[in-house]
DNA sequence: ATCCTCCCCTAC
DNA sequence: TAAGGTAGGGGAGGAT
């Protein structure tokens, strides 16, 4: 508590004048504005297309839109789905199946083929041997993503993550189609529905993505099971997917991988060292741009050559859980149990994209936005949280500066209020928010990013809310105990 | 030793 | 034009 608190004193020590005008200021009277919604002014700062500056329901129209968002939020509608399927089956620890005991474990990984490119070339099928991408744009000096690339189009170099203008610059020709988000959700279902059909132990990692557990099968073979299953997803669907099929979830999920597009790939323990050998070691999950740039100035680029250095080496230079991590991945040693729900520990929300505020009025229309979309999460969830943590208000400090020198990185601000009881209350929310906020003395027309999680979450049939319902603690109540969190005094004026 | 806070990292 | 979200793991370093 103590530290972020520091950070936010010393921003105002350093710049408290023009941050303490700036919030006191409304909007500039000189333009003929003043008093207008900010959708309807014309100034300096709407310097995006499209931004909370046009856009009164900005927040709800950018999710629409948002890939990332789609994939984020994802699992909760998955969980409320399918949730009957998931309630009876255990959290995955509960017992050991003896056929574990004696011949291993038995791990399906399968993901479906380019999955967002798959959806829409179902509509195309002369497109599917041509090089295609599911873009917001397609202008080719364009710096929209590329959200997911076919297999044609990878042989040009074009990855997710890509900017579409360096997409189009691998490959003139590249086709690119825009989002169909109902579409994957449709196929994301149906994808489900088939994998619970066959298999009681299943662990979503995405809407294109999951982990069977089918140790307990004695009967079938695995490699037969998976043909079946990726069959009967290819005839609903319309689109491939692949699968590997291993010992543990690491070594099924690599398995996958090499066996794609539209392929699956066993691999049993005895092949596990020769196939590890050569791989990079930044083929391991878990292992990333950070991780993998340490390594490499190490001068370690495979598997193999990472067994050579010890664990106490590892430890050292990676910690203990990533050293240990990278010592028993590089060997293909993975216990990990396949684990079909686990409980939430935070829910929120976040924009880093299209904010611009004139003033605080916009700022504080735009936080209750957010506010009303983690009060309905929380509610879709089921769930009550005590911890608001009004997080990751990105901003540029001291704009001229930080900018002429090209750093685009934003500074971050932060600070957190616990409240005495467990809430999903949006007018609450909004009101402690709000508070928390003005608390930040920073120059809203600053601010790139605004994030809004909760934590501490308690079940909703756990909690005694009828006994105690929000009614019977009085704001003043609750503003004050939140005060008593001390992230507010400081400043208190 | 263990926990807590404030980050950074990773994956889709 | 363009939609850079979401959640969990874990390390460093200090508090207990
Ligand atoms: N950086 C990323 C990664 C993924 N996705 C979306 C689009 C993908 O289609 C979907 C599934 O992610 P995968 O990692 O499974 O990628 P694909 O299914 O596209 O390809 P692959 O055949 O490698 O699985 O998630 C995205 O929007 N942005
Ligand atoms: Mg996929
Ligand atoms: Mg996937």
């Amino acid at each position: 508590m103590g530290k972020s608190w520091d950070k936010v004193k010393k921003y105002e020590a350093s710049d408290a004048d023009s941050l303490k005008l700036s919030i006191r200021t409304t909007a500039p009277s000189d333009d003929g504005s003043f008093g207008k919604p900010t959708y309807l002014k014309q100034t300096a700062n709407s310097d995006v297309h499209h931004s909370t500056f046009n856009d009164p329901n900005f927040v709800e129209n950018y999710f629409k839109s948002s890939r990332l968002h789609f994939i984020g939020t994802w699992r909760n509608r998955y969980q409320k789905r399918f949730s009957n399927m998931l309630k009876g089956v255990g959290y995955g620890k509960e017992f050991v199946h003896s056929s574990s005991i004696t011949k291993g474990s038995t791990i399906i990984h399968i993901d479906m083929d380019c999955f967002f490119v798959s959806v829409i070339l179902r509509k195309y099928p002369d497109l599917l041997n041509e090089p295609v991408a599911v873009c917001h744009s397609d202008n080719s000096r364009g710096t929209a993503e590329i959200s997911s690339a076919n297999y044609p189009a990878r042989e040009y170099g074009i990855r997710a993550g890509m900017f579409v203008r360096d997409a189009k610059a691998c490959c003139h020709n590249l086709v690119v189609f825009p989002y169909d988000f109902e579409a994957y959700e449709e196929v994301a279902d149906q994808f489900y529905s088939i994998l619970h059909k066959h298999c009681n132990k299943v662990q979503a990692v995405s809407c294109d993505e999951a982990f069977l557990d089918i140790t307990e099968y004695d009967d079938i073979n695995p490699e037969s099971f998976s043909s079946l299953i990726r069959k009967e997803i290819v005839e609903t669907t319309k689109c491939t997917a692949s699968a590997g099929i291993a010992g543990n979830m690491l070594m099924a999920r690599l398995a996958t991988k090499s066996a794609k597009p539209n392929g699956q790939c066993f691999i049993p323990p005895e092949k596990v060292d020769g196939f590890l050998e050569e791989l990079p070691i930044t083929s391991l999950p878990g292992i990333g741009h950070s991780i993998g740039e340490k390594l490499k100035a190490k001068e370690l680029h495979t598997c193999g050559q990472l067994r050579m250095v010890s664990k106490v080496a590892l430890h050292k230079d990676f910690g203990e859980r990533v050293g240990d991590m990278l010592w028993s991945y590089c060997r293909g040693f993975d216990d990990r149990k396949v684990e079909v729900l686990k409980e939430a520990k935070s829910i929120g929300a976040e924009v880093n994209w299209g904010v611009r505020f004139q003033d605080i009025m916009d700022c504080e229309h735009f936080l209750i936005q957010l506010s009303k979309e983690v009060s309905s999460r929380l509610k879709e969830c089921g769930v009550l949280a005590r911890t608001v943590n009004l997080k990751k208000s990105y901003f540029y400090a001291n704009s001229d500066k930080r900018r002429r020198k090209g750093a685009k990185e934003p500074e971050n601000i932060w600070a957190v209020g616990t409240l005495p009881v467990p809430t999903d209350d949006v007018a609450l929310i909004q009101r402690i928010v709000k508070q928390i906020f003005a608390s930040f003395h920073i120059n809203v027309r600053e601010v790139r990013g605004v994030g809004l999680q909760m934590s501490r979450l308690e079940r909703m049939e756990l909690n005694r809310r009828a006994a105690f319902p929000l009614s019977s603690f009085s704001l003043k109540e609750l503003e004050s105990s939140i005060l008593q969190d001390h992230f507010l005094e400081p400043f208190s004026h």
